[in-house]
DNA sequence: CAACCGATTGACTGGTCAGTCAACCAGTCT
DNA sequence: AGACTGGTTGACTGACCAGTCAATCGGTTG
């Protein structure tokens, strides 16, 4: 049986996707754009992908359930409510920092996209949208937040912040150096857990 | 000279075009389909607008000149700056209650999709994330808002945490009542300026 | 009425791509 | 060697659609 071929050829053609969506959107990026950054034929897009679609259906699956681990295992600590929430906006954060342009594809041709491609997803996002609802909840429970916001509605609020900011990363009206991202995963929690209010 | 016939069909092009696009989205959107859905000949649509993207342009530019206008007199007003955010929130939620329709065209098409459309209108976009962040800004100067935190990463994430609400709306993640709206601008601006963690 | 002009119509064209498929190639097994 | 298999190739087709344009309509002016 059994050969894995020292060089695999799917994971070029899913590098290469990446690549060129996050440089010509999905929409203006032709399977042929695809084919020729993986340096392969035309054709073995096909035989490795029912469809265009699929590619990025894969490529979204494959990134975001590490999403909803990442979360799942920042709310199965024993952190704080609020170290939670941190470690959640740290794992986005770096995420971006780590592959830019994945999470570019991500979130502007499915987050952020509900409408075309999201669609397909909304279950799979909901999820992340709950799992932080989840934490705000038990937050609450402890008394470590306050009980008057809708723990869904925080959730929202607190993962449209973030996302907001990686689009100001993504098209450049917000500088992105590193020391913005420590100073954004900071700022994110601080702004949604103690306000823009002085204490 | 003049007439101002009677019914303005470059009025009914542009309504039915927001109706079109909020349904099927502006990619799969046939020229034809706004012309069938303003019951007008498919040539008229080209009399009245250079090309698709014009119309969606138009949409865009007409309604974000009022949410621009409408923060630089939320700022111009003599209230607090916590009132200021409130007005900004209440606007965006106002709109979006009377006009779902063209504010999920927006949202989506545009404000969302700074790759393929709103880049052109990244100038505008900016625009309000920057007199947001002069409100915020203003505050800290009163003292009103504490002063390590960027303003326009306050701003941005204020607008990401409306934006996200909106999208949860649009696609029906998270209930829409009129109630919810009238919570919602409350919440928002209780999330951003007091935070989630109990005074 | 005749000339004019902007609004309106819808058939048609040109270009673009996603997806298909028949052929080819390189191992592997017998 | 011969047969088989799965990866690989790229030319080709069918569908789709934005935008064009020549023709028509209806109202106004002189």
């Amino acid at each position: 049986m059994a050969k894995a071929p020292p060089i695999d050829k799917r994971r070029n053609i899913l590098d290469a996707a990446v690549r060129v969506f996050a440089r010509q959107g999905f929409h203006s990026t032709r399977v042929s754009d695809i084919a020729d950054e993986a340096e392969v034929a035309y054709g073995l897009v096909y035989h490795y992908f029912k469809s265009k679609d699929e590619v990025l259906n894969e490529l979204f699956t494959e990134r975001w359930s590490l999403l909803l681990a990442a979360i799942d295992e920042a709310d199965a600590s024993s952190n704080t409510p609020r170290e939670k929430m941190s470690a959640v906006a740290a794992f986005i954060v770096d995420s971006y920092r780590h592959e830019p342009e994945l999470m570019k594809v991500i979130i502007v041709e499915v987050t952020r996209a509900a409408n075309s491609f999201g669609r397909t997803h909304l279950p799979e996002i909901r999820r992340a949208y709950d799992s932080i609802a989840k934490i705000v909840a038990d937050g609450q429970e402890l008394g470590a937040f306050r009980r008057d916001i809708d723990p869904v509605f925080a959730s929202m609020s607190f993962y449209g912040a973030i996302e907001q900011l990686l689009s100001g990363w993504i098209f450049e009206v917000i500088p992105a150096s590193a020391t913005d991202f420590e100073q954004a995963k900071e700022l994110v929690v601080a702004t949604i857990c103690d306000g823009l209010e002085p204490r």
